[in-house]
DNA sequence: CAAAAACTTGACTACTTGGTCAAAATGCAG
DNA sequence: CTGCATTTTGACCAAGTAGTCAAGTTTTTG
């Protein structure tokens, strides 16, 4: 008993206390860290349960399984994560809606890359905790969107392209700032911490891309 | 003593019998399989010697430990990896190069998705079994191909774009379809299994980059 | 301010897993 | 075919780790 979460019998509202929410909280920031970093395998309850300053059954008093933690996280993002493909305006001109789309997913990846890599990380083995989320929720919406840009190449407001390619286009090339960022730094050095970083990629991104896509003259 | 591949005392050449070379090709093989579905921690020996139909000491045998089998493959793949990109020719003609680099990665996607994925997951974790083959071997040979990429832009063969970005996103977006396949599969559906998907992606990717890249008149 | 509820933790268990070892089986050179 | 080297494996060990538990401490509430 004393479940947190769990009232004594079974009255309704679950309602959380002051220090339910800010241990939740303290949990929930430390394992993004540290899932992000190491994976679901690698990452152990110790190791979070340190960084967010308790002990382990503590931990376990919230999130009574490792798991719970984990999938409370994905949810937990990825609803932020998709949320700036819902703000694409049908209405818009496309150019614009798409060059504001690609500008907010590359401040995203720099912004929380832990984010991206956790999301990654899930994915690239296979989804087991999401791919029900995949399907119900990330398909519809994508289709959605889909539908759009084939609306608006339709009318020629861009050049003939796979919706969903471009889709997977964006997603990709603005993601692996975040989740190849030791590849990157490898590569390009000490840019890539400086100030002007961010800009450049957007830079260079959107040029491509969207000179890629522009209607062109027959 | 008995160590495979070492001799009895000191002798040289370091002889390969026949059956360490199937065996140890069995275990490599089987490995890939393992490691870029659960990632290193995620794997087990046990998984791995199942896989390759022996008991574990007896892979054990073969690489004493864990990690050989690990960093051998990636030693082993990311030669083969790499390949197409120091295979881009500074005289031949910059679209059709670029063309032809985008449509072998694409190939390769497609074909060895785990080597992609084994590749990612390593990075994604901050590469911590290659971050010297990345800075020692993969910076060189993109910085070289880099200028290749600038003196074309100056040539005005190509539109003004940062060399570095540009081969990031080709990366990015061609092995996207290795590294987040269930995710394209839980939104395309069936199409990704059918014949001509892969060209499909193939024409939509070369279409976006390479028109984003076409010189263009000022 | 007491009693109840919520919270916290040291000590522990059960299980997984990387790796060892000694002995048995097999392959092979002379 | 014989003896040495190579290969194979069952049984085992030690470390690490998810999760339990009972007993304490703190907070809330009537």
């Amino acid at each position: 008993m004393a479940r947190a979460a769990k009232k004594k019998a079974n009255e309704a509202p679950e309602k959380t206390t002051r220090i339910q929410e800010i241990n939740r909280r303290l949990i929930l920031d430390a394992a993004l860290d540290v899932f992000s970093t190491y994976g679901f395998r690698g990452t152990t309850i110790d190791q979070i349960a340190e960084k967010a300053g308790m002990s382990k059954p503590n931990l376990l008093y919230y999130f009574p399984r490792k798991q719970n933690i984990y999938v409370t996280l994905l949810e937990e993002t990825l609803a932020e994560w998709l949320a700036p493909l819902a703000e694409i305006d049908p209405e818009g001109d496309p150019i614009e809606q798409l060059r504001k789309y690609i500008t907010l997913k590359i401040n995203m990846s720099e912004s929380h890359p832990e984010a991206s890599r956790l999301f990654a990380n899930e994915v690239l083995h296979g989804a087991p905790a999401i791919s029900d989320f995949l399907s119900k929720h990330l398909k519809p919406l994508v289709d959605d969107k889909a539908a759009v840009i084939r609306r608006w190449v339709g009318e020629g407001k861009l050049a003939p392209v796979d919706p969903y390619h471009l889709i997977f286009m964006i997603w990709a090339t603005t993601q692996h700032y975040a989740d190849f960022d030791v590849q990157v730094r490898a590569i390009m050095g000490s840019q890539v911490g400086r100030p002007g970083f961010r800009e450049q990629t957007a830079q260079a991104v959107l040029s491509i891309i969207l000179n890629g896509i522009r209607p062109r003259p027959v």
